[in-house]
RNA sequence: GGCGAUGUAGCUCAGGUGGUUAGAGCGGGCGUUUCAUACGCGCUAGGUCCGUGGUUCGAGUCCACGCAUCGCCA
């Protein structure tokens, strides 16, 4: 039952190009969740995450930034760090796909591939869209063959291109599927994965000459690497391996060893077919498991840039506490389902479970113990044990303490199976049970009766019951909530798990070991409840409330063309707006002539700042095509973070005269739209040149 | 268009191989305790288990068809 095998997780390497979000935040928190149980368990564990740093995209937006691909990279990684900072992630390592460690390995599979004769070239030949400077696929056009951004006509072009020969792999993928059923999950995925694969698959494109920031191809300069076989490498490239000298290579990949790679579901496919494929070519065993998790609705849409509704994880720890966020995340989505993010939902649960459920639990247990056993654990008798109790109603006492520590036993078992399951919701449901019980038991025993009574005999065994429980329990949360959980551990006078050694087990088994004598310290409420008062305040905060669907964090539009490497970006249709209020009374008629003045302009965001004394105006430093970037104020600074606002493109009026507000002059406007729910800042729908008229 | 999944109490969901009164959590209602963050505990909700038709002594649980939602593929 218990984890032996060294253990290793992934998430996605997630596109730079991206702001670390919700959907990012759900994948790494659940491989971190992950990687923390085995370590609690004396496993050898080793966690990975990292960053998707190539491709067109990111050479494009460099350039249109004015900066080198790798400064820009560099500039856009430290966001990521810094939320798995924040949000209690530990992964061992992170992956940049532009580390020399990373490309020297690509370029190593990329030999054995070759050399496994799965490589050739050819001409790739597809349908290209100039606007985009990019291929599109045969589904992705709109009706008559036009982009789908362009709305204009796209044409074949050829590109020579290396190819992979997935074809070659039908068959060896359908036998392994066979011989390992799970390594797909959830199952409903990877029969879709098999379905897709029996159909037959075609060869794989894997170079590109169209762009040159990538992993140059061995032997020719004149490609570069497409995506996929670049990204997925990091893989074992993050091991060093496949090498003989590469020891976490060796222990960390292969069958002595348990690989799981947590993805969100529009990359399985990559994983599930491709990345297989390329091992199997390569010689290297592919990996256990591949969990493929859904997608996060916030407040029950989708969540997409281009809504606007991107929700940043920071923020959310920031209000309600990291390990809260932690806990919602992995108790109120189903892993594999799809989930929906609610602050209303967070609140709720953060109140009844972890307040009234766990956190009122460990502050009633421990005034008890203070104000009665002087808050010191009691020298108890092993619960369960030999000991005669000597009560009038003495069996059914002992009945009750047996009970508990049977479901204390029942939980630990349970959760950790569910742990081991990739489902992190059932363990905490599994865990959660013994609060429940832990809370009945108390109200069983009436402590404060026995102390009233003076049965100090018996008040100490229900104490000890109950104290030994909360340890329990401390341990069985730690993987999701590192901090409360060594917070609990505090008040119990127990020491930090993150002090523990290493390599021993320290999930629950032996009930009874919290030492006698052991000093107590009744603090502050481990989940200090969230009032309406508080939650307004929180809601307010996050730029909810009666604004609620406005102040979500903006962020760049997500401009066509390469697929992106990325895990959790989530893509989706723009909603319609479903129901409108009439708009208000439209102008008078104006001459085409008087439109044609207003001299409008796709401008780039280079810097904004918050204006010194002002509520409303962001200082903004805009690339216009010209010499120089232009200073422009825009009264959205209630609406937008200046951080969001960097590297978007929006709407600018461009022949206003120059105008002073708050001592700083504005050479121009941002077009907003504004209703009764927010304001929005108009973008083109792809990333249109700085200066690009807009007619 | 092909393949597949799902449809169970107001909400979120459990319900191996068909079998006595269909379950949990939350919310709602009622009661109760006082150690505690007015927290806890107990009781309660009479739900056509999407519909229809089958198989069966007996189906939420199997089959067929239909409806709805969703996913993968084309």
């Amino acid at each position: 039952m218990k984890p032996s095998k060294p253990f290793y997780v992934t998430t996605p390497i997630y596109y730079v190009n991206d702001r670390p979000h919700i959907g990012h935040a759900y994948s790494t928190i659940a491989a971190d969740v992950l990687a923390r149980y085995h370590r609690l368990r004396g496993v050898p564990t080793r966690f990975l995450t990292g960053l998707d740093e190539h491709g067109l995209k990111i050479e494009r937006r460099a350039k249109e930034m004015g900066k080198e691909p790798q400064a820009f990279v560099d500039s856009m990684a430290a966001p990521f760090r810094e939320a798995w900072d924040v949000l209690e992630c530990t992964p061992d390592d992170f992956i940049r796909t532009t580390e020399p460690r990373h490309e020297a390995l690509v370029q190593q599979l990329w030999t054995r591939l070759e050399q496994a004769g799965d490589i050739y070239l050819g001409d790739y030949e597809d349908w290209y869209c100039v606007g985009c400077e990019s291929f599109k696929t045969e589904k992705e056009l709109l009706e008559g063959n036009l982009c789908p951004v362009h709305k204009k006509p796209v044409e074949k072009v050829k590109e020579q291109s290396y190819f992979f020969r997935l074809s070659a792999y039908t068959e060896r993928l359908l036998e392994f599927y066979e011989s390992h059923p799970t390594f797909v999950r959830p199952a409903g995925r990877f029969n879709e994965v098999k379905s897709f694969v029996r159909e037959g698959l075609r060869d794989l494109s894997i170079s590109r000459t169209s762009f040159r920031w990538g992993v140059p191809v061995p032997g020719n300069d004149e490609h570069v690497m497409y995506v996929w076989l670049d990204a997925l490498t990091n893989y074992i490239s993050a091991l060093g391996g496949p090498a003989a000298e590469a020891p976490l290579y060796k222990q960390f990949w292969g069958e002595d060893a348990t690989q799981v790679h947590i993805v969100g579901k529009d990359i399985l496919r990559f994983h599930a077919v491709y990345w297989p494929a390329f091992l199997l070519s390569a010689g290297i065993a592919p990996p256990t498991q591949v969990w493929a998790h859904g997608w996060l609705t916030v407040d029950g849409e989708k969540m997409s840039k281009s809504l606007g509704n991107f929700l940043p994880p920071a923020p959310l720890a920031e209000a309600f506490g990291t390990d809260a966020l932690r806990y919602y995340l992995m108790r109120g989505v189903a892993f594999g389902q799809d989930g929906d993010f609610s602050h209303e939902a967070l609140v709720a649960r953060y109140n009844g479970e972890l307040g009234n459920g766990l956190g009122n639990l460990l502050n009633r247990v421990l005034s008890i113990v203070k104000k009665n056993l002087g808050g010191v654990v009691p020298d108890s008798p092993r619960i369960g044990g030999v000991v005669e109790i000597a009560t009038e109603d003495g069996p059914i006492y002992e009945q009750l303490d047996r009970t508990l520590e049977q479901k204390a036993q029942e939980a630990a078992r349970e959760s950790a199976r569910w742990l081991e399951e990739v489902n992190p919701g059932r363990a905490l449901d599994a865990i959660w049970k013994l609060v429940a019980e832990a809370n009945g038991y108390i109200d069983r025993t009436e402590p404060w009766s026995l102390a009233k009574r003076g049965e100090t005999g018996r008040l100490g065994v229900v104490m000890y019951s109950v104290l030994e429980t909360l340890r329990w329990l401390s341990v069985m949360i730690w993987p999701f909530m590192p901090e409360r959980a060594e917070a609990l551990r505090t008040q119990l006078g127990l020491k930090a798990l993150e002090d523990r050694e290493k390599d021993v087990d320290v999930w629950p088994a032996h009930f009874g070991e919290l030492p006698a004598g052991t000093q107590t310290a009744l603090g502050t409420p481990l989940f200090p409840r969230i009032d309406d008062d508080e939650k307004a305040r929180i809601f307010a905060s996050l730029g909810l409330g009666r604004d609620k669907e406005s102040d979500r964090m903006s962020e760049q539009q997500e401009g066509p063309g390469a697929p992106s490497a990325s895990g959790a970006t989530q893509n989706s249709e723009p909603a319609i707006a479903a129901d409108a209020t009439p708009p208000e009374p439209f102008a008078p008629d104006m001459s085409f002539d008087d439109f044609m003045k207003v001299d409008l302009r796709v401008g780039l965001i280079l810097s904004a700042e918050k204006v010194k004394k002002s509520k409303k105006l962001l200082c903004l430093q805009i690339d216009l095509g010209e010499k120089g970037p232009r200073q422009i104020l825009a009264g959205i600074s209630a609406h937008y973070q200046p951080e969001a606002l960097v590297g978007r493109r929006v709407v600018v009026v461009a022949n206003l005269p120059p105008r002073k507000m708050m001592g700083l002059e504005s050479q121009g406007m941002v077009l907003a739209a504004r209703d009764e729910v927010g304001l929005g800042v108009l973008s083109p729908l792809h990333d249109a040149q700085p200066g690009t008229r807009v007619s």
